[in-house]
DNA sequence: TTCGTTTTTTGATAATTGTCAAAAACAATA
DNA sequence: TATTGTTTTTGACAATTATCAAAAAACGAA
C-alpha cells in the first residue's frame, strides 16, 4: 500500500524532475526514494514572485509547468536577466551558490507548478549520494554554457541580430513574455525592439 | 630520496595549483601524489597560441604566471573574450565541457608557466577520488559568478560605465593588456575606448 | 640609434539606439 | 459594453557609438 502511494507520488508529481535528472546520472531506487522525500510541491499564481531582492535565495526551483524569469532594477527600469521555462530550473544561481542576498526578483510570468529543492538538502544529497555531486556540476556546466552563448550575443551584435536569433532559439518565448520583458533581456529598448518586429 | 624529490618537485612546480585547490577541499596525501603524477608543466611564449579556433581544447591550464586570452573573429576583428592570469584557469570552457570544437583562440599575452591537466585525466580523477568532483563543481560555480557579473556589465551599461567597471575590478590588466583587447573585451571599439580614456 | 611595425590617438561623419511624449491596441473587469 | 489599466507602436529628436582615414606615439629588432 505504502509502495503503491509512493508510486502515485511519483508518476503525478515527480516524474518530470527525476526524468530530467536521470538524464544526467543513473538514479538509484534509493536516490529515487529520498528525491522524493526531500522534494516539495509549490503553486504560483502568474505575476507572484518568489523571491525578492536581498533575500537569500536558498532554494532551486525545478519547472514542472510554467515560464519564469528574474529580473532586476537599473534606476527604476526592469531588467530581465534570465527566463526559464519547463524542465529548467529557476534560482538567483548568484545567491544560491554564494549564499548572499539575490539581486533580482524571481516572478511567475504563467501559472506554475514547481518542485522546490532547498540548498541545505541538496548539500546533504551530495553527501549521502556522492553521486549527486556530478549532477550539481554538470546542471552547474549547463548553465555555464547557456551564460557563455549568451555572452557571445551580447557582445558586439546589433539589436536586430540579438533578436533574430532570440527568435530562432527561443521562438516560444516570443509569444509567451512581453515585448518589454524580451527587449531588456537583450539589453536593448522597447521602442527599440518594436521597430525592428515592425521592419521585418 | 625519493621522497625528497617529489617535494622538490611539489615545492617548485606544482605548489599554486595545490594552494589553489586546498582552499576548496582538504587534500589528501594520496591525492596530492596523483595530482604531482598527472599534471604537465608548460612554457608559452608572448604572443603563442596554446588552442586554435576548430580543434578541440581538452585541457585545462592552470597558469602559475602570465597572462592569457581567449579571442575569437567577428568579420575579421578580432574580439577578446576573456583574460585569466596568475591562479587562475585558462581553457575553452565549452569546448571542454561538450567536448566540441573551440570557438576561440587561446594564447599567451605575456610569457606563461602553466600546468596542463587533460580531459581524461580530470574524469579519471573524479572516479578514483570523489572529491574532486567536488572541486569540479565549485570551480564551475565560481566561473558562473564570474560571468553573470560580466553579463550584469554588458546589459545596459554605457562603454564608459564598463570601462570604469573594469578598470577597477581589473586594474592591473590595464598595465598589461593592450588598448584593443581591452576594448573588444568590452564590447566597443578601440576608438571609442581610446576617446573615453583621454575625457577621464 | 634608427627603421619598420604595431598600437594609440584624433578628426570628420554616419549609423544605431535611446529618450520622451503621445496615440493606438489590447486585456481585464465591473 | 464601457471603463480602466497595461502594453505596444509611432514620431521627433538627441546622445552614443561605430566607421573610415590619417597622424602621432610607442615598441622592438637590427
Amino acid at each position: 500500500m505504502d509502495a503503491c502511494f509512493t508510486i502515485i507520488i511519483f508518476v503525478i508529481l515527480k516524474m518530470p524532475l527525476l526524468k530530467h535528472l536521470s538524464s544526467i546520472i543513473t538514479i538509484s531506487k534509493a536516490l529515487e526514494t529520498e528525491l522524493i522525500r526531500i522534494s516539495k510541491q509549490i503553486t504560483l499564481a502568474k505575476g507572484e514572485q518568489i523571491i525578492t531582492i536581498g533575500e537569500r535565495c536558498n532554494s532551486i526551483y525545478f519547472i514542472k509547468s510554467g515560464l519564469m524569469r528574474g529580473f532586476y532594477f537599473d534606476e527604476e527600469k526592469e531588467i530581465t536577466n534570465w527566463f526559464a521555462q519547463e524542465n529548467e530550473f529557476a534560482t538567483c544561481f548568484y545567491s544560491f551558490i554564494a549564499n548572499k542576498p539575490s539581486f533580482e526578483n524571481i516572478q511567475a510570468i504563467e501559472n506554475c507548478e514547481l518542485i522546490e529543492i532547498s540548498h541545505s538538502t541538496l548539500q546533504n544529497l551530495y553527501t549521502v549520494f556522492p553521486e549527486t555531486e556530478r549532477i550539481g556540476r554538470i546542471l552547474t556546466e549547463n548553465y555555464y554554457i547557456k551564460l557563455e552563448e549568451r555572452i557571445l550575443n551580447l557582445q558586439f551584435k546589433t539589436a536586430k541580430e540579438r533578436y533574430e536569433k532570440f527568435s530562432i532559439t527561443k521562438s516560444d518565448l516570443l509569444q509567451r513574455a512581453s515585448l518589454g520583458q524580451i527587449a531588456s533581456y537583450l539589453g536593448i529598448t522597447q521602442e527599440t525592439l518594436s521597430r525592428i518586429r515592425a521592419e521585418m
